[in-house]
DNA sequence: GTGTCTGCAAAGAATTTGCAAAGAC
DNA sequence: GTCTTTGCAAATTCTTTGCAGACAC
């Protein structure tokens, strides 16, 4: 599906600013909002720092975006929008890991835990990782 | 060990705040800052944010509180500072787990899926729950 | 006594908001 | 043409910092 399309499904308006915005984050895969506004302004000066929260908000509320809660304390967007788990490297960076298989292992594991008035809505894994020492 | 010695070991001089400070997250077992404040000037009005926050920072640099960063945006302390992992309820309760297993069996996959360089120092799972539907 | 910690006020960073003009459809 | 979105500036919220006096040990 086009950016275009992604857009008008939820009911926003197509804007140049919500397409680049979105178009960054594409090209990135994760982009913290330092990232997205140096970039965003590098190509478009017009572009505002409001403008660029007003954005990311919206689009997390139409689920165009993922938020990650990246334990460095930065907010990163995330452009896969279903359930999937992270590597952090030492350097910040953010990898996908899609493992549908260990997700259900663990919300097995999960339910035998809580009452049953409860269900599991989303797990998610961060695994930091590191360069071992030579 | 008390909590006293808690702070002497790690170098960190026993004054009135922070022996509240800590109590109080003991108390709680998760905390938010928000919470922290509240109940410690309720207390006793006469301690200041800027301590608060200098209190906690202090207690983070010296493994005395982890940082839980819940998905509602807010930093969360946590009086267990071994590895586990959270159930976030949907009225945003934290709930420990501890399962050095389950843990150990995500590593082992992961490991799977890295370069032989990397190691794997950290996993935290966060499981979001909510109440079923009747 | 010495060096650390606290309270205060001010600074700094990050994010949101109100409003008028511009733009999408 | 109508309703939404943007840019701008100001406001708000969250967190940190500098400094002088107080306190731990």
């Amino acid at each position: 599906m086009s950016t275009t399309d992604k857009m008008r499904n939820v009911g926003l308006k197509v804007t140049p600013q919500r397409k680049q915005v979105y178009e960054i984050i594409e090209k990135l895969a994760h982009a913290s909002i330092e990232e997205i506004i140096i970039k965003a302004q590098h190509e478009n000066p017009e572009i505002t720092v409001s403008t660029i929260y007003r954005i990311l908000n919206s689009f997390c509320d139409n689920n165009l975006l993922g938020k990650v809660n990246h334990p460095n304390g930065r907010t990163y967007y995330d452009i896969n929008t279903h359930e999937h788990h992270h590597i952090v490297t030492s350097n910040q960076e953010l990898i996908d890991i899609d493992d549908p298989e260990l997700t259900q292992l663990i919300r097995q594991r999960v339910l035998e835990k809580i009452g049953v008035k409860e269900q599991v809505d989303k797990i998610s894994i961060q695994i930091m990782t590191s360069m071992r020492q030579e």
